[in-house]
DNA sequence: TCTTGACTTATAGTTAACTATAAGTGTTAC
DNA sequence: GTAACACTTATAGTTAACTATAAGTCAAGA
């Protein structure tokens, strides 16, 4: 796959995909003899995963930490393991925080209901 | 309460707590003859509520947007309402994402779990 | 062959939301 | 009465994560 397919495949720029592999938040992607970055499934996945952590606001530097340790197989699977729990458990934090948001603001247009009911 | 209290009571600095009021999105805090902001209970809360939506990740823009609304009044309770429904279902939306991916996060921690397993 | 699109490096700009600095004045508590 | 804190306006800097521009090379399809 081109660059410009994986662009709209996912909705990143194609800048910002090069500006991913730059940084090393995307493992190298495969290139065709001449150079030019043929994505195969592979770096599709990764392209996927990125994406979706990003989404969550996963910052960039704790993907920049994941991938070379991901890159150095077994040996890191302790270190990974470590990561992804920390960062699971500050999502499930953010996600209780944003639910009770949520509650809060139910009531608040639950008040804003009933008095426009009793105006009416 | 002095600003300092308050900048201290929630872990905002004075000088965000004055940006917040010059933007608009605190309502004019209460002051003193001779011109020094002097909290009050009212004033409090909104700056509690303020925090809590940026806490959460609502846009400053849409803050900007409310607080006028509500200093208005009664007029303005559909209005209200709206932005607040927006909010909410946007939020709400991230929160399944966010779900998402924690369960994501569980299942690759389970497989290294169980790949640590089966090494040791 | 020529247009279109890919590549590179390097630098600079953008946005949101602060955060800091300066420079000068006023106020309050000990 | 003075040190510590508050005030103001205005401007500039910071951080994260892009996003854009330039300037020049290279390659593949109609």
């Amino acid at each position: 796959m081109t660059i410009t397919e994986v662009s709209k495949k996912f909705d990143i720029s194609p800048t910002t995909l090069r500006y991913y592999e730059r940084i090393g938040v995307l493992p190298n992607v495969t290139r065709t003899k001449s150079g030019i970055r043929d994505y195969s499934e592979k770096d599709c996945r990764w392209v996927e995963f990125i994406k979706c952590m990003r989404d969550v606001g996963m910052p960039i530097e704790v993907l920049i930490e994941y991938v070379p340790l991901f890159q150095q197989g077994d040996a890191t699977k302790e270190a990974r393991k470590e990561l992804l729990v920390k960062q699971r458990d500050q999502l499930t934090e953010r996600i209780i925080e944003m639910q009770k948001v949520v509650d809060r603001l139910n009531a608040k247009i639950e008040r804003l209901n009933q008095s426009i009911v009793i105006k009416e």
